[in-house]
DNA sequence: ATGACTTTGTCAACAAATTAACAATTTCGT
DNA sequence: ACGAAATTGTTAATTTGTTGACAAAGTCAT
């Protein structure tokens, strides 16, 4: 029943929660969709709209609560429960992906780090022991695994998506260099950071002109 | 003249790059757009339309020469030219963006690591050493850093951004959870690992109902 | 050499996303 | 308590992006 919200307007909700953050931690109480565009550089037209695709949050003539809308875009993100996290593939990526969510996100759980070669076993990173891969099952079964970020070769990557859905895991960060598709019930996010660098490329070559 | 092509094709484009790099591996000699659109997803009219945003590539009855078009969307990036980066924030994340770049991405070559923490000073990350910022304007007066990654904490970006701007770096490759718009004469990549995460929190809420 | 087949490049149709406009409602100073 | 000002939620208009259709051009087997 629920209409999909398209990806669109998804991606710019963590925006609006990291500029509502802010504006909390400032003391600001209330905000109008006219004063958050100038803030932010979009339209207010587009804040109201992408808003109002969850539920009429402000009030006319007052604007929106900054407080209530923090939260409120927080539970539709979900990050305002716990999600525990799993990071396969302990090379330098896997362990600055572990330290940046622990150190940084609230709402996600660092609790194991995976990798299969037998020099890293039991090597300490900060307050977490690298486990073999072999381990993952058992891992899977005595602990409730919600995110696994992929941080491996991509020669590895889909085969390892594989594994971990079939012994449910649905959701899936990846940063490996290839697309995981075909692979059914799981949610995928990908950090394609060669992606992101030839973009930056492209728009260089480009402001040259 | 050019007309400005959107930022939806240039998204794109690293994964045909991608695709037909793998062709190219695998010893392909020419492809359709209508057997290129059946393994990546896409429609075969999507792609023949982005192509011909930078010219006419392939041709009637045959489809598009391989290595020929992988060349050619590689100029387009501005991949087949080295750039130079410099990594600014030692971190871990900022040490295995180093190393992944240096490893991963041909074309972009790390001629810098810095911080601003003086227990790092000199420090080795892997062949590189960690400098300190103050070295930077001597650094690049020397160097010809065209792009410039950003791994430190948010609250220092801004204006270190500008300061690379005033050096003469015009490319950051911006993993700080900030954004850095106001700033002229420069282009941004953002890579934004939280919003990320808070995509795929939104999408696993989703999917359970 | 011929003709059936393939496939591009491009124009037109369609769909999606963004922006503008404005009635309805609330605020707020007097 | 009143009226001007502010501001939302929502509909409509506009713009942008995607897909479909097909003429033109080249391929390839015979």
């Amino acid at each position: 029943m629920d209409k999909q919200i398209s990806q669109a307007v998804i991606r710019r909700l963590p925006r609006y929660y990291r500029y509502l953050g802010e504006l909390l931690d400032d003391g600001v109480e209330r905000i109008s969709s006219n004063d958050l565009s100038k803030r932010m550089h979009v339209t207010a037209s587009q804040i109201r709209q992408d808003l109002n695709n969850f539920g009429g949050f402000g009030q006319q003539g007052y604007g929106y609560n900054v407080a209530y809308l923090h939260e409120e875009i927080g539970n539709i993100l979900g990050v305002n429960e716990t999600h525990n996290v799993i990071v396969i593939g302990a090379g330098n990526l896997g362990q600055a992906i572990a330290g940046y969510v622990k150190f940084e996100r609230v709402g996600f759980k660092i609790i194991g780090l995976f990798d299969t070669n037998p020099d890293l076993k039991d090597k300490m990173v900060r307050d977490l022991p690298i486990k073999m891969l072999d381990e993952l099952p058992d891992f899977i079964k005595n602990n409730d695994v919600e995110i696994a970020a992929l941080t491996l070769p991509k020669a590895n990557a889909k085969s390892t998506a594989l594994k971990l859905v079939s012994l449910g895991v649905h959701a899936i960060w990846n940063f490996a260099h290839v697309d995981l598709d075909d692979i059914p019930d799981v949610v995928i996010e990908n950090v394609h950071l060669s992606d992101s660098l030839m973009q930056l490329s492209y728009n260089i070559t480009q402001q040259k002109k």
